[in-house]
Order: structure tokens, then C-alpha cells, then sequence
DNA sequence: ATTAGTATTAGTAATTATTACTGTTTATAT
DNA sequence: ATATAAACAGTAATAATTACTAATACTAAT
């Protein structure tokens, strides 16, 4: 993968928050580095730094969000505001047990918590 | 919520299966039964099923399935196949935890075990 | 340093999943 | 039976994402 000043910044603002930002988002704050680059530079660039293992991709419904922080980690996402927040919830012998019990090879573990953050009531 | 003989079919084929269908999915088989209905009024109906907590969604990428059972339970997606198999996962004082440890008010809890089922190698 | 080759880009068109609109049909309470 | 509003089919619109294309820009080898 060879250097381009796009991907570089784009890494940037990935690493730069906590706010596991949507491409959307992402192309708002690479426009004002980079007036007139593509949406679609944006979303080539997410993609490849996921396949490469730079950064990660969580869904959030329908929307794809992406996240620097590639230790196995889980979200919580606050209905109210949308946040979504990271945690580390043990789940230690998970992958043993759903081996032995289901015959199933767990790769990744996805966990998302749906509710209400601290910031209401 | 009036009966409507649409919504009753979907409900049916919701019911019909275990494989947690698109909205596709359904609307080619109701078709089978009511070859002019509308793709809207699958995606119209589901929704209000899914509101009136008959059925539930579940997120899979991007895409949303539906399922007819609202116990709570978890999924394996399998990477080779596409399928997503119904797993019961214990998760008893998660709430309190993420509670006492987080003030975050947990609602609903979705964990997806991604990996490859026991149909393959 | 110049060139050649190809990855990457901007800009645009296309695709996919889903929702909104509109005039017509249909369930159901009176 | 009729009125009323929910639901419908058909179609258009939207949102997120991907694909296409001709021009640009890294970088390795001259």
C-alpha cells in the first residue's frame, strides 16, 4: 500500500477521537485539510485501512462506524444521545464453550450494549 | 392495528422459518401467496410488527433480519455461509455490572459470535 | 533528475436497502 | 349500507455505499 497524503490524513482523524466516527463524518473533517477531496476517497480509504488492520469497523444499525482501538473491546450505545462508548466486558472462555458446546469457531465477538448513558438522568 | 391479510402473511412466514430473513427474503415468498403485493408493504409491515413487539430485528452488517422469537437470546454469524443460528448465552449480572460500574442503563444486550458453523471443515 | 508504470484520486454514476408519497382499496364500527 | 381511516400497490425519493473513468502523483529503476 503505497503513501498518500488522503490516507494519511483520513488515519489521522480516525486516531484523533473516541466518537467511532461514520465515513460521513470523517469526510466533513477531511474536507477542511483537503477541500476537495472525494467522499469516495473516504470510503476507499476506510475500507483499506480496515483490510490492513489499522483501524476497525462497528456497526451501529445500518451505519458503519470505525474505531482506532483494535483490543478486543465492546460498546455501549446510548438510545438518547447515540453515543457509543467503549467497554471491556469479560468474556473469557467464551470461544472455548461455544467451540465445545456448538462445533462453532469464534472468531470475533461482537457485543453491543443498547440503553441509557450518564450524561440523562 | 387493523387486520390486513399482507400482515398476516408475513407474520406467518416470519414465524415459518429459523433462518432470521431479510426483508427480501420475505417478500419473495409472500409474493408466493400474494403475487402483487407491495415491497413496501413487507417493509411497512415488518416495521409495525417489529414496533408492536410480535417480531424482533436483529442487525447483521448492514442488513436488518427479523425474528420471531423475542426471548432473549444471542447469534452465530457464519462467515462461509452467511447463516445466523440462534445461541443462548449467559449474562446474568451484566445489567448490574454495567450499571454500578458505568451508570449506563442497559436495555437490550446484542451479542453477535462471528466465525464459521460446523457445516464447514 | 527523468521516466515509466501503476496505485490513487476527484468526480460522477450506479447500486442496495429502506422510507415516503399518492391515489385507490378494504376492514370495521356505527 | 355507509362512513372513516388504516392499509394497500405502485412509484419516487433517500441514505449509505460501491463502481467507473480519465487524470494525477508516488516510487522504483534507469
Amino acid at each position: 500500500m503505497r503513501y498518500s497524503h488522503q490516507r494519511e490524513t483520513i488515519r489521522e482523524i480516525v486516531f484523533s477521537t473516541n466518537s467511532h466516527p461514520s465515513a460521513d463524518w470523517v469526510y466533513a473533517r477531511a474536507k477542511k485539510a483537503i477541500p476537495n477531496i472525494s467522499l469516495g476517497t473516504v470510503y476507499r480509504n476506510l475500507k483499506q485501512l480496515t483490510d490492513q488492520g489499522i483501524i476497525r469497523v462497528i456497526h451501529d444499525g445500518s451505519l458503519a462506524r470505525y474505531d482506532w482501538n483494535k483490543e478486543p473491546h465492546d460498546h455501549m450505545k446510548c438510545t438518547t444521545c447515540g453515543s457509543m462508548v467503549d467497554i471491556k466486558l469479560p468474556n473469557g472462555n467464551l470461544k472455548n464453550m461455544v467451540k465445545n458446546q456448538h462445533n462453532f469457531e469464534v472468531s470475533d465477538v461482537e457485543i453491543t450494549l443498547i440503553g441509557k448513558c450518564n450524561k440523562h438522568d
